[in-house]
DNA sequence: AATTTTATGATTGACTTCGATCATATAATT
DNA sequence: AATTATATGATCGAAGTCAATCATAAAATT
């Protein structure tokens, strides 16, 4: 009974973006406390923001705990993007991976605009560029991800090959001496499909990355234009990263 | 100044989603008053939505003034979709055009979920569809027009023909003797890419748009498959439309 | 059947927000 | 410079919202 509720109340709210408490009350003939205590235990577990009077869609949210991870080390994150933005010059076409960096990279355009065409398989990112009045936004087709607002799968690789890339802006899970790696192997079939067709492009990984592991090998080390990271060069060689100067650029 | 700053807030908000009155004094050294006017002003001009105690982006926004023309003729709309949902049988491939008839159509689906695969190329469609299990979404690919969520030109074209639809549920601005118009030639160029990737097709279109002509010629009468509408066979017949009972659904 | 747990509704007082009103300050017009 | 229009901030009573508490009802457990 009382699962269900909050069930219909967070699907009441995908549609509403906004619900006043007032109005659960009458919706569900239910008092002013327990409306409340709904509200709390959603937003306790996270699937809506409380606000004085209401409760709001973690807009975020949307894209799946997409919030949380952007705060994960938001400081490389902004310094990678930072470095990324400079090798960005107008005219480009360039693709911008799904990925939180890739996302703080797009709110560094949106702040300084540049004339550009940008390509994304993430719907985040391009509805976060799409107002931009100086950038055009193609997003590829294919199968969007529940919960991640992402677009995979065989379409989404054929899609890539319809674009020629001056430079793609790649993210990742892991790099360590093998190489780059993401989380699946959909993923990684659009990044290579996009590496395919990109005069260069870069990786852009933050330090908690560095020596691990994740399902799919992405790219060996001698495949890689350009890695964007926070780690030191020495430290990188160190872990057995095999790039050299011409190759890396410190954020 | 004050069209500054309210420009300012209304790209803060962009941003964030969500807005309180006590930010809002913070940010711009404002008091309360000032605050609230301001918002007031904002939310006069429909660009956002005032909440006890802050404001929030208008989320339909995003998908200009999609709230408003989902109003309009609303009922005639909702027994549009309601005729064009029981054509869609389990396991079909179907494409939903972007527009306020078939965005009820979607709402329809997820009320009442088939297993199905949908393809679209509007943004709000399929937002509304992913999180719906039984439905694998796709997303054409394609440029993405700014304040409309839609997705659209040569590369949207060529997506249409990476698929084959059972069923085509298209949407128009306007229907006459001369046969089923559309807003521009973007718009039904797509069109006609899914039309002849398609086994069945239906136009989607309410009594207002009887007798009236838009920019662009989508299809003359004999080469539409399936006219759903509110209007009588009698009346359109009279109008000059080309159908007959084969052809034509009565919503 | 008795007991415990959980969910709910009602009440309360503290706190917040609201809109209206008024006085002041700033900008535009004459 | 004087006047008018507009924008702003402060105050205040009314109304709304909150969390906490308590009593009851329903459900689960024993």
């Amino acid at each position: 009974m009382i699962d269900e509720r909050r069930e219909a109340i967070t699907l009441l709210l995908r549609d509403r973006a906004y619900l006043p408490v007032a109005e659960l009350c009458k919706r569900f003939r239910i008092s002013e406390a327990t409306a409340r205590r709904d509200l709390e235990a959603l937003s306790r577990q996270k699937s809506v923001v409380r606000t004085f009077g209401g409760a709001l869609v973690d807009y975020d949210r949307r894209f799946a705990s997409f919030a949380d991870r952007l705060k994960l080390a938001a400081t490389a994150k902004g310094k990678i993007a930072k470095r990324a933005v400079e090798l960005i010059r107008p005219g480009m076409t360039i693709f911008l991976d799904a990925g939180t960096t890739t996302f703080t990279l797009a709110g560094l355009l949106q702040k300084n605009p540049l004339a550009l065409t940008v390509v994304t398989n993430s719907l985040a990112v391009g509805e976060k560029l799409a107002h931009v009045p100086t950038i055009e936004v193609s997003l590829l087709g294919g199968r969007l991800l529940p919960n991640q607002a992402v677009l995979l799968g065989d379409i989404a690789n054929k899609s890539a090959a319809m674009h020629h890339f001056d430079f793609a802006f790649l993210s990742a899970e892991a790099f360590d001496a093998e190489g780059v790696w993401n989380s699946a192997d959909n993923v990684v079939e659009l990044e290579r499909a996009v590496m395919e067709r990109s005069t260069r492009h870069a990786m852009c990984v933050d330090s908690r990355k560095l020596g691990k592991q994740a399902p799919a090998l992405l790219a060996a080390w001698k495949k890689i234009d350009l890695l964007i990271t926070d780690v030191l060069l020495d430290e990188a060689r160190a872990a057995g990263v095999d790039v050299d100067n011409d190759h890396y650029l410190l954020a």
